[in-house]
DNA sequence: TTTCACCTACCGTCCGTTAGGTAGGCTAAT
DNA sequence: ATTAGCCTACCTAACGGACGGTAGGTGAAA
């Protein structure tokens, strides 16, 4: 059958499998999304037996989970830092700031957070309380900054903030469907979206 | 190697039950996506068993193919007449009455036109060409209209038309992930997007 | 008598998951 | 310095079940 040779052990310090798994699982649930996704996929590519997957997992949710809460939190932080350094930039910039950030993380960095959309968009099975919640919070962040805009006078006060933010983050993931590397430029993108959406200012 | 029948039989007489499948199909799927849609489940819900699917239809590709295609035809079909309809109004008014439709078309008439947003934005698996071309057609038809609103003043020229087709259609079709009937209006919300996007006129 | 629309029964494959085993390293008592 | 015991990180093998799909039969209608 297969020669169990394979000899690493001096693999990095601990928990390095657990990383590896993960990063696997990501890109793997990125092109295919939950159910296309399986076990044994995840195991083969990282190079060792589906069962092995349990030592560190209890299960398939539990690896989905946390590639989909990593994912969140990732791009969470991106527009967070992105917006804390454009502090004291004005209102349309900031916007543009935070589409960029976003966009980066979503494509740039990738997997964890394509995956995160992939798993969630396609719907499907009890979506986690964790996941909830940390989605939710990612909402607060530019639901926050959609405040600040109209307060600003960079949007109109009459838009619906709620639908507009829906609208937003509804476009921007879903150019995950069309965003490909070489055909777009990130930040040319940030700059067209926020134009749209908010008067320069 | 090719399909020994072309079975189109009598289509208006007695093709009750296949419409019936593909409208069964179309809620599950609408609410399950490709994987998770099995064919017991459709069977299950038409009331047969499961290989009498067979008889109807040569493989679950082929159901869900139809599913989609039909779906995209539709929402193509309501933006078309929705144009037509307001062929003598303004250019903002005939984007508002086009992404009303688009809107209306997604979530009034419904499971034909989620599944097909569903099944597609999951990604995964050989696309069929039959999808690819009907949905390339439908994309033809907001080119156009932004050509035109472009055109009339209504959206600055420095506007990159397909950066900002993607981004409407992105979020248009990303409503399938936040839209309840009961919290948001249709029409109120096709106002909001087309105030977003083109100056009123 | 042929065709239609469906049936029962079954196929091989793959799924997530579990049980139980083992090589190698660390720790602590002998 | 040896060794017993434990822990880690994997392994092989198998489980029941669900998957899409096929073979062949049946009663009613045409």
């Amino acid at each position: 059958m297969s020669a169990p040779v394979a000899k690493v052990a001096r693999e990095g310090a601990e928990g390095g499998s657990r990383r590896l798994i993960l990063d696997t699982a990501a890109r793997l649930l990125r092109s295919g999304g939950y159910h296309q996704t399986t076990l044994r996929e995840i195991a083969e590519a990282v190079g060792i037996r589906k069962a092995s997957l349990y030592y560190h997992f209890a299960s398939k949710e539990e690896i989905v989970e946390e590639v989909v809460n990593d994912g969140v939190r990732f791009v969470h932080e991106a527009v967070v830092a992105a917006l804390a350094e454009h502090a004291a930039a004005s209102p349309h910039a900031r916007l543009e700031a935070a589409i960029r950030a976003h966009l980066t993380a979503l494509h740039g960095h990738g997997d964890y957070t394509s995956a995160s959309i992939k798993v969630f968009t396609f719907g499907a099975m009890p979506v986690p309380d964790s996941v909830r919640q940390v989605r939710r919070a990612y909402g607060e962040v530019w639901r926050g900054l959609i405040a600040e805009l109209q307060q600003a006078g960079a949007i109109a006060p009459e838009r619906s903030p709620e639908a507009l933010r829906l609208f937003l983050l509804g476009a921007l993931n879903g150019s995950t469907d069309w965003y490909r590397p070489g055909r777009f430029d990130i930040a040319e993108l940030a700059q067209e979206f926020a134009a749209l959406i908010a008067q320069a200012g």
